[in-house]
DNA sequence: GGGTGCATGTAATGGGTTACATGATTCT
DNA sequence: AGAATCATGTAACCCATTACATGCACCC
């Protein structure tokens, strides 16, 4: 079974926006879909150099003075081409691994309060969260208004936010009952 | 930073159940928190040995005839110890790769109806996931009702059954809204 | 003087899956 | 005859992160 490395059909897909290089691409990602997808140097800078030598981007290089030059790549007809074809294919499910599903499992090993403390700490964070989406979806996503992209923006942020409120949702339902549990006890 | 091998604690909480074989680890995985923990033979039987080798496990060989020797682990009190330590450390956040997002971002490079399709194809397997959950907690769980451990079981299947509803109603939007899309461009 | 940003990149290490090897038994 | 189940395990490979190396400019 072919295991197809998705870093290059990221890079593939951020320089279909426009022509940037692998610094730029860390710092987009991050600012943008980090939520849902991260790249590290480790996985960019290799990847460019095996696109560029297989034809799918171009690179220029800008000269600059007192620091590195910079790579700018860009798409060649081949790299859209195979850009394409990937946003045709099915997507494979990933395979998750959900270490606080994993400690609840075997929970009754613990006290109760343990497992209270852990849930309290995910609720905490999605909630945080959950403000972060909705600041992004009334003013972030602002400059993109007209942008054909919008709307593509906009659906993975909300994605976000239906996740995070059901993680916040089942949060409480588990809190009360974890809770009611330790009563129990005493 | 450290990167705890999680595979080691799956196993011992595992073995907090019952004993058992390497063998059988797969299997009961598979069939219980397959949908949100996996483990393969190639990290099963090297963090068995490694367990071995630090005193947090023990093994007896069970002879059998026509079939290899059956292994069977199990906990020493150094292992519950440590189990116990994982149970009460703080769970980092695992790194999440959504493809589907990913697709949808770079979105306006091809035409909505290739969305469409990988949209629903999600939501069909999300019903039919939705469906599994419900079979479980209604009737699987059964045998456990009484088991100190029912509601710890029960709570990682509610789980399941949130973050799946909130994927189908994010699929249900996203799709509304992406077929108004290819409708307008008509 | 020290942190941060720009900008390239690699090496070490670890995490994880797939495929294979072996081999008897039982089910279809 | 062929597939599945039981049961061990390893080797090849890929994916991914972290840490490091380099070095100038700028700001506090």
């Amino acid at each position: 079974m072919r295991r197809t490395n998705k870093t290059e059909f990221a890079i593939l897909g951020l320089l279909s926006l426009y022509p940037m290089s692998g610094y730029h691409m860390k710092a987009f990602i991050a600012q943008s879909i980090g939520f849902f997808w991260q790249e590290s140097y480790g996985q960019i800078y290799p990847a460019l150099r095996k696109l560029l030598s297989r034809g799918l981007i171009d690179r220029k290089v800008r000269r600059q003075k007192s620091r590195p030059d910079r790579h700018v790549y860009s798409l060649t007809a081949r790299g859209r081409e195979r850009l394409s074809e990937w946003l045709h294919a099915e997507t494979d499910p990933e395979p998750v691994r959900q270490e606080l599903l994993l400690k609840l499992f075997f929970g009754p090993t613990v006290d109760a309060k343990v497992h209270v403390q852990h849930v309290q700490t995910l609720l905490e964070q999605q909630t945080e969260r959950l403000k972060t989406f909705e600041r992004i979806e009334k003013t972030g996503l602002k400059p993109y208004e007209n942008d054909p992209a919008y709307p593509f923006y906009r659906s993975t942020v909300r994605y976000g936010q239906y996740i995070t409120r059901a993680r916040m949702r089942w949060c409480r339902e588990t809190l009360a009952w974890l809770r009611n549990q330790a009563d129990d006890k005493q």
